[in-house]
RNA sequence: GGCCCGUUCGUCUAUCGGUUAGGACACCAGGUUUUCAACCUGGUAAGAGGGGUUCGACUCCCCUACGGGCUGCCA
């Protein structure tokens, strides 16, 4: 057991919309959290004023629940909390771990320039760093980290393992900018401390930064967080992910109707193993997710398989909790709204629908049988099953209809028995009645459909059909 | 350019010095069938390349190649 709970966080800034990449970010955090009793925040890094959108932010929020990630607390906007990383930017300047640095972006810039043309490090090197405060102008400044130069930086993380980075190559960081607020490699520092994150796990684009700000944890004296660095995701082409392929909005996944169990399944999966373990719960998810699980290469997308595991979920939910999903997947595609009737015929038909679609468009489209009112327009490929010699049968069928008890059993005594009655399969009788009680080729059993529009609407979608 | 990370079937991955390198998705063939989905049986398919270390390397070390990241008063 632990000595401290643990504590993880999600920080996203909000220039953009939540990708599929954030948002495992986001689900490996909760997880992680879920799983051990912890605590899992939300913090919105905002102290880019110039990208920071509110828009951006309600996106990712929505994204956020609609994955079905709940957080603790309060969201904490970082931009809010900017005081406060003015006050360490001061402590730190008070402990000689950090100085003023006058010199001008395009000093900075001409010292980039020379470095490059010399083949030298660009990494800036301030003359401010050893001047004497006498000297100083009265002039906009910003505080820049004092880094040590020599000596090697080392971070130890769950998933890259042991790290090592020459303090050569890493420069006097901007804390605090030159009009007062901080950049991001204070704030984090400071937010995650204050906010007792205790395992920060993050994409690994970041693993460089871990560098930067294990140094001001330990300019402050603070406890370092366990790091984990995960890899990224690329798209089907292990290209980066692009808008072509799955950079879309995490919400833009729930238009295309897939499950949010699915979508946590397949996202927990890409890059995280626990033995061959394909198909799991989210409880199980949170029981088994664990940091050395991490792969350390990047994962591509792969929709078939998302829709397979989709699939499965699908098939397992329980139809309350289906049908449930199901309308809002259809409110937030824009679709209309379903009937009472629609979506009492929806739900009762579930049974037979649910093991048979690998999404909610899928799903819909093999039940319009439910949702359909008469009269049915049948489409090309039905309207074809619904011949003359065809609909002679079916009006052949009614009558017989008219007396079953409506069970399974008698169903089917009464249908095979009409099928061979024509000396036809099956299959021959199947297709006009689907035509029929659908409208479509693609449907349930005609069994089924029967026992779920009831023996009134059956009958009368066969005497339409038969007309 | 410098620094850092990565590389097992098409894809996601298991393996944590000794396996006929396993599973899943996808794909192919056959079966079943009331359309679809599913299901059953079988099959194709992998350790980037080169050096070491070792009795023995996918596993450890080095080099190369190829991907990716960082190198901002962005996050």
């Amino acid at each position: 057991m632990s000595p401290k709970p643990v504590v993880t966080r999600f920080a996203p800034s909000p220039t953009g919309y939540l990708h599929i990449g954030g948002g495992r970010t986001a689900l490996f955090n909760w997880l992680y959290a879920r799983g051990r009793g912890g605590k899992f925040l939300l913090r919105i890094e905002d102290t880019d004023r110039e990208r920071s959108t509110p828009e951006a932010t309600a996106a990712i929020l929505k994204g956020l629940t609609w994955l079905g990630l709940d957080w603790d607390g309060d969201v904490v906007s970082q931009f809010e909390m900017k005081d406060r990383h003015a006050e360490v930017a001061r402590e730190m300047l008070a402990k000689g771990a950090a100085y003023k640095c006058f010199s001008t972006q395009e000093e900075i810039e001409a010292f980039r320039e020379a470095a490059r043309a010399e083949g030298r490090s660009t990494l800036f090197q301030s003359p401010w760093r050893d001047a004497d405060p006498s000297t100083h102008p009265d002039a906009p400044y910003v505080i820049r980290m004092r880094a040590p130069r020599e000596g090697e930086t080392v971070i130890e993380d769950a998933v890259q393992g042991t790290v090592r980075f020459g303090n050569d190559q890493l420069d006097d960081m901007v804390c605090l900018r030159s009009d007062g607020t901080p950049t991001y490699m204070l704030a984090v520092v400071v937010d995650d401390h204050d906010m007792g994150v205790t395992h920060v796990i993050r994409g690994d684009d970041h693993l460089n930064n871990a560098a930067r700000q294990t140094m001001v944890y330990q300019a402050m004296g603070w406890d370092i967080p366990v790091w984990a660095h995960i890899p990224l995701i690329h798209g089907p082409d292990g290209k980066k992910l692009s808008k072509r392929h799955g950079a879309v909005g995490i919400e833009e996944y729930q238009v295309m109707g897939y499950p949010a169990a699915g979508m946590r399944n397949y996202l927990t999966r890409l890059g995280w193993a626990h033995g061959d373990a394909e198909f799991f719960t989210t409880e199980q998810a949170k029981e088994w997710f664990d940091l050395p699980g991490i792969g350390r290469a990047p994962a591509r997308l792969d929709f078939k398989k998302l829709e397979n595991l989709c699939g499965q979920h699908i098939a397992a939910m329980e139809d309350a909790a289906l049908l449930h999903e199901i309308l809002a997947y259809l409110e937030a595609a824009g679709k209309p709204a379903l009937t009472d009737l629609q979506q009492d015929r929806l739900g009762r038909g579930l049974y037979c629908l649910k093991d048979r679609a690998k999404t909610f468009p899928e799903l819909i489209e093999k039940a319009e049988f439910a949702l359909a009112s008469r009269p049915l327009v049948a489409d090309e490929a039905a309207a074809k099953a619904l011949d003359t010699v065809s609909r002679s049968i079916l009006s052949e069928l009614t009558p017989r209809l008219r007396g079953a008890t409506w069970s399974k059993e008698d169903l089917e005594t009464i249908l095979t028995e009409t099928a061979t009655a024509h000396g036809l399969g099956f299959g021959k009788l199947a297709a006009p009645l689907r035509a029929a009680l659908a409208g479509r080729t693609v449907t349930p059993s005609v069994y089924d459909m029967m026992l779920v529009l009831g023996q009134d609407e059956t009958i009368a979608r066969l005497e339409d059909a038969a007309a």
